[in-house]
DNA sequence: CCTCCATTATGCAAATATGCATAACCGTTT
DNA sequence: AAACGGTTATGCATATTTGCATAATGGAGG
């Protein structure tokens, strides 16, 4: 038995008539009429006299109907589980995204987007590991680079720019180095090896080389504290930096540039809250125009 | 919520995997794929994660999931008042028919139908009146003529004919006409006007032409048992007659023809018990050959 | 790390359902 | 008896769903 014929059959039980029960519906006269002839073709009974005078129930069709209310009102237990949250967007939306991104430029607006939906509750991973869409580890994710396989809908959101830095006061001391072979001579803050956590992310060897980093921190911030209390010359994400007076560009003609990517999966698609953050996300980037590019 | 596709997420959620799943619905393993995508857009949440190791449920599946097995009890519960009487067919169907038909051709061969069928039920009323199909005063008709209008489905059975009648007793008493017109000095049996349910049950006025009957009995057995008791000349059907050898047939070139035509209310096309009997009576009059035609 | 297998997702053609327009129907009114 | 109005049923064109075939996926095993 097709459950949709049934709640159909339902509908123009209770109407009396089939073109009052098809604008109930919001389905067409005549495919109520088929629907409701294949119900009865599937259960070999005849449900209801049809004729101009509307739709009266026979006994068979009355012994239905009782039994049909109550599949009725499970589920509509069972869809108001759903709705009612649909207008307002409500649920939680996990985002995933490396630190220096997910920390400089999305912790502070996520209060617009808190004030612009009410009901929506917003959790933020600022942490530089892969997260697994598939998975649910995060409902939408922050890369650096284009994910490379797998169920997700990836979207490009910036490029952004990394450069040297290091505090005025540990150059002051340690000299400022001319050449990128100059830097052997200077402590060097960098990421930790183990914990990159996607190619694009390996960038402390562009600038480096071979040399390893005498200072190894796993996260952007680590690295920007470190630098700022005169650790070393190290690598920064030029937006994290600003305009930091503390600091100062190094070797400036060194710079590496990187794309942060969105990602979801694809079953996320059809999910209103996931959208509303993933298009925030992707306006307010757009918004900041050149802010994460080096000036 | 489509119902359809939430039987649908039912049994994948029990399955745990959509081809196992498609495999027992009957369909399709995209079909499938895309009936829960539907139901998901249409919930706007994620049911349950799929991945080449299956699916598996969220909360929110879970949740629902509940809720469609109180459904699905009461949707078997309606589906089981209609199961179980297919294979064999059961219940009842009700027969209207002209009495001579009714009494001499269907109900000496009812026994072949209830042995072909043990959990049918039949209903025979042998009366001759109209029988309002869609008001299910009978599920089949057995009429004379063909029904004008209204949404019977109907097919021709036979040509049957009609002659004129008289014991022997009672020619030899009153002698036997030798024309038409010789008529009006005899006694005869006719039908009761007021009770003729069908233009073409009107056939006795084409043999007595304006001449009404002295004796008007509703049924052909008791204008049968009438004349056969020697009331007069009367007009009987052929078979009915057969080969009564107290019976004589009294001016033999006026023959009138008529046919029996079957119907049922359309409704009624796909319900099987129906089709059974109505397969029944077309066969049967087709075995019987020229048994309803005069000699 | 590569291969295999059983799974899910999707493009496309075929099959089916749907809506539109209209015929047929029945009860009411004139 | 005819007209009217509101109903249901159905032919046909269009829209949608479905099945088929195959690409993509992830876990297991070698």
């Amino acid at each position: 038995m097709d459950w949709e014929d049934a709640r159909m059959f339902l509908t123009v039980a209770r109407e009396g008539q089939l073109l009052g029960a098809a604008k109930r519906l919001g389905v067409n006269q005549a495919t109520l009429s088929r629907r409701l002839t294949h119900l009865e073709r599937d259960l070999q009974a005849t449900l209801m006299l049809r004729g101009p005078q509307g739709c009266a129930l026979t006994e068979e069709g009355q012994s239905l109907m009782a039994r049909l209310e109550r599949a009725e009102t499970a589920m509509q237990e069972g869809e108001a589980l759903f709705r009612g949250r649909e207008a307002k967007l409500s649920g939680t939306v996990r985002i995933g995204a490396p630190d220096g991104f997910g920390v400089q430029f999305l912790a502070p607006r996520l209060g617009i987007l808190a004030r612009r939906h009410p009901e929506l509750r917003v959790e933020l991973v600022p942490v530089p590991r892969a997260f697994s869409l598939s998975q649910r580890e995060a409902d939408v994710a922050i890369l650096v680079g284009r994910p490379e396989r797998g169920r997700a809908v990836a979207a490009k959101l910036t490029d952004y720019t990394l450069g040297l830095y290091a505090s005025h006061r540990y150059l002051a001391a340690a000299g400022t180095p001319a050449t990128r072979e100059a830097l052997r001579g200077h402590r060097l803050v960098g990421n930790v090896e183990d914990l990159v956590s996607a190619p694009g992310l390996d960038y402390v060897t562009e600038f480096f080389g071979e040399t390893r980093p005498t200072i190894a921190i796993s996260t952007a911030f680590g690295q920007l504290e470190a630098v700022r209390g005169g650790a070393g010359i190290g690598v920064l994400h030029d937006f994290v930096v600003g305009g930091d007076p503390a600091l100062a560009r190094v070797l400036p003609e060194l710079t590496v540039t990187r794309s942060y990517w969105l990602a979801y999966h694809e079953s996320q698609r059809a999910i209103h809250r996931v959208q509303a953050v993933v298009e925030f996300i992707r306006s307010g980037v757009a918004a900041a125009g050149g802010w994460l590019r080096s000036p």
